[in-house]
DNA sequence: AAAATAATGTTGACAGTGTAAACATTATTT
DNA sequence: AAATAATGTTTACACTGTCAACATTATTTT
């Protein structure tokens, strides 16, 4: 037993798993999801090309690895920002949902890995369903504390929470992928504008 | 001057720029669009692996192709639904964003080609920005004529539509890559999600 | 009509891809 | 110390996008 506090010297190369992972981050995060090869992470992580099918069973494997650490980002995150506000439960809402937009903003790679296709992308396992992941858990909860405290209009919170997702995945993918009218929309005023967005269109959410 | 009321039978092949374009469509309907490739293109169109190359710059310009006959098809859908409503202005704004999700639905493969990643996919032309792009100058339109009714609130219309928008486009996304949560949800209860999310999120731009 | 040229299609090549099999090495267990 | 499992490398294959060289056919020019 040689080092228990840090595992990051096993076997042959040092857990490559981990590093794999990171690897395949950055380099998407460099040059797109597209340019991403197993080869070149591979010989980014100093191993030869079919090392990582020891640690993955397939390109789409590390995909997979990626987008959940992408969604425990993206909790953790959501969830400080939460704790740090000062408002009630109907700042939460506004806060969880453009938290959600930042981070989608702040790692637009991560993001589209996170929200693939799933029937081109067989990354997406179960444990990758909606249903199950922490972050649409955490935003369907607000919406029902918000209900019990009459701040936001009665209704099936899972349909509303589906509804205030819309948004935000809709804004925040127009946003990375450059699909927004850019005349002279500075970081500045694109913020104002996600704000202003998501801002209106939850007040349809409220009660009559 | 030969056969001038159709000119499908042209120099060796019979005009392959149509073919080409139609065959594609064909493949990322029935695989995927990760799964296109030049070469299966090519094959099924009957001609050598790199005839498309004389037709077109690269494989993205055949994609570049289809998002452009993608927006002419959605436009032209949408018109129609308007044209058919017997309702008002209101009802064409509700009409133009449901018709916008329905689109979607029925050709995937195309809605996702027309709104991949602008960084990463360099068919993306001017000539495909949102702004030059007629279903957004519609909806523009039609948020305009409503708040000159008195039917929307006053605001930025451009804003406006980029909210409509993104809402359309969120629903949309996230059925086509299947990601919503779908506990027992079959084609109707999807309608009925569909439907009812959109209209709640567009109250939210009605007057105060 | 014949010759020249442009348009279109084919073949062959190249580097890059994902993945599997055979082999090599090192750590762990027996 | 021997056996075994875990990990890494090399080689190979079919497939990809793209280019260059060549072949054919249509169009234009003479």
């Amino acid at each position: 037993m040689t080092d228990t506090k840090n595992q990051s010297q096993s076997y042959h190369h040092g857990n490559l798993t981990r590093v794999l992972i990171d690897t395949a981050l950055e380099i998407i995060s460099e040059q797109g999801t597209k340019d991403l090869s197993l080869r070149k992470i591979a010989k980014r992580a100093g191993v030869s090309h079919a090392a990582p099918y020891r640690h993955f069973k397939d390109k789409n494997a590390i995909l997979g690895a990626v987008a959940r650490q992408g969604f425990d980002m993206m909790l953790r995150q959501t969830e400080k920002r939460i704790a740090k506000s000062k408002g009630n439960e109907l700042d939460h809402f506004a806060i969880s949902g453009l938290s959600y937009i930042n981070f989608a903003v702040n790692y637009p790679a991560h993001y589209r890995v996170m929200f693939g296709t799933r029937a081109e992308n067989s990354y997406f396992s179960d444990e990758l369903k909606p249903e199950s992941i922490p972050v649409f858990k955490l935003l369907r909860d607000i919406i029902m504390v918000c209900q019990e405290k009459g701040l936001l209009k009665t209704g099936d919170p899972q349909e509303m929470a589906l509804a205030a997702w819309s948004i935000v995945h809709g804004f925040a993918m127009l946003r990375i992928d450059h699909h927004l009218p850019d005349q002279g929309m500075d970081e500045k005023k694109l913020r104002e504008l996600q704000r202003s967005v998501v801002l209106t269109l939850y007040s349809g959410l409220r009660p009559e």
